[in-house]
DNA sequence: ATGTAATCTTACAGATTTGTAATGCAAAAG
DNA sequence: CTTTTGCATTACAAATCTGTAAGATTACAT
């Protein structure tokens, strides 16, 4: 389950928010001032930081800059007043959302959900059996060991795992790889590039479970 | 500038939001129901929606949902309740903020560029000048014509584009593209596979604007 | 100016990719 | 059962990719 940093001014706020996420199934890490908060965040690298705009040694938008300036971690703004200008002034600095004070309990777990559904969405490695594709290094393993795809198969891989459980006809597979060149292709060159790619990924070629034939209709890949 | 749905009951509050939106340079449709919303987000394709949740013709839940179903454009929920239940639902079927009314200009400004910052963060298409890197597509265009990279002529460009600004070093390099596959290359190699994209990806290669050479350091992508 | 180190450029083989053609095979249609 | 259709498989040249070597050029230090 996700991690949390909690970085709160209020001994009695931290430890009533800290038990009800521990009740969530969160682990929760607190700080009390921006020293603190800075020092849990390198050192455990939380999934989210629910973070107070003040705090004992300075403000909750300073740690907000830091964290942003080497990091995407999500950050919620937790405040007491209901100040206009604070809100949009979090914001600006990169938050991604900005609660003020009562907090009511559930609202808060939904919009943690919320953000840590969106930053998973973001950072997105496609998985399909024990196949992995990560698309901001273009690189696809198996059990750990890479697998050289040339740029055709690695399209033709990357256009299935972005579509799972999803059929795809032929047509549309000679389109997305080869019309944008405004190249026209053979007939069953398509059904050679399947083979090539299956007898890469496929643990048993002769039987493929990532990419299975949808005979007089296309290909699927499988769900996950 | 983005394009905004507001799909909204009570005409004078539609009214003043989109004045206010409009204000601040975003293009805006309006709909008073679930019929009409669906069909002005089909025609339009807007960034944003913003969605009240009690509708005359049914309720924007269920608009929600619809659009969910095929697309993940961002969904904001506008509400005149501050019930926590219909926030809690909100956020489950995949909205991406819940304000309750009495709305604050300056806030639903800052929660609406918050939404499209991350969404249009998503879906990222990676720009530097004239030259488009698509990875979801592993697609790589310069004035719309499609440029044939290599596999790794792709990662190292990939590598490229997705730290622009920064200077990346040599070693650096060598570790993304090759030492995963625990191989070792000669030392001039890179100079080589530099060499052979910028002959591919720049306008003037011996003038390389896209990827710059810092002596002594490494290579650096321009900004943008 | 000269020397040195870093980077660029060219050239070259071996390996791989790419597209086509020919053949094989199995599921559906007649 | 036979034929047809759709996909799988194999084999093959042309093109391209990949890594290395050798020499040219450039930037910097002395």
């Amino acid at each position: 389950m996700a991690e949390i940093l909690l970085i709160e001014d209020d001994p009695a706020i931290s430890e009533t928010l800290s038990n009800y996420l521990k009740s969530e199934g969160y682990t929760i890490r607190t700080a009390s001032g921006q020293r603190g908060g800075l020092e849990l965040f390198r050192k455990f690298s939380p999934d989210c930081i629910l973070l107070d705009v003040s705090l004992a040694d300075g403000n909750g938008f300073s740690v907000c800059s830091a964290i942003r300036a080497v990091s995407e971690t999500p950050v919620i703004f937790l405040t007491a007043s209901a100040d206009e200008s604070c809100t949009v002034a979090g914001f600006e600095l990169g938050a991604d959302d900005y609660i003020s004070k009562p907090f009511r309990p559930r609202e808060l777990a939904a919009r943690i959900r919320n953000v840590l559904r969106r930053y998973n969405a973001a950072s997105k490695l496609l998985h399909c059996q024990n196949l992995i594709l990560d698309p901001s290094k273009a690189l696809v393993t198996k059990n750990g060991q890479e697998i050289f795809l040339s740029a055709l198969e690695y399209r033709l891989l990357l256009l299935f795992l972005s579509n799972p459980g999803q059929l795809i006809s032929r047509d549309r597979i000679a389109d997305e790889l080869w019309t944008i060149s405004g190249e026209f292709i053979g007939d069953n060159t398509l059904n050679v590039y399947m083979k090539r790619l299956r007898d890469k990924i496929e643990d048993d070629p002769q039987n493929p479970c990532i990419i299975r034939t949808v005979r007089g209709l296309g290909y699927k890949a499988a769900e996950s």
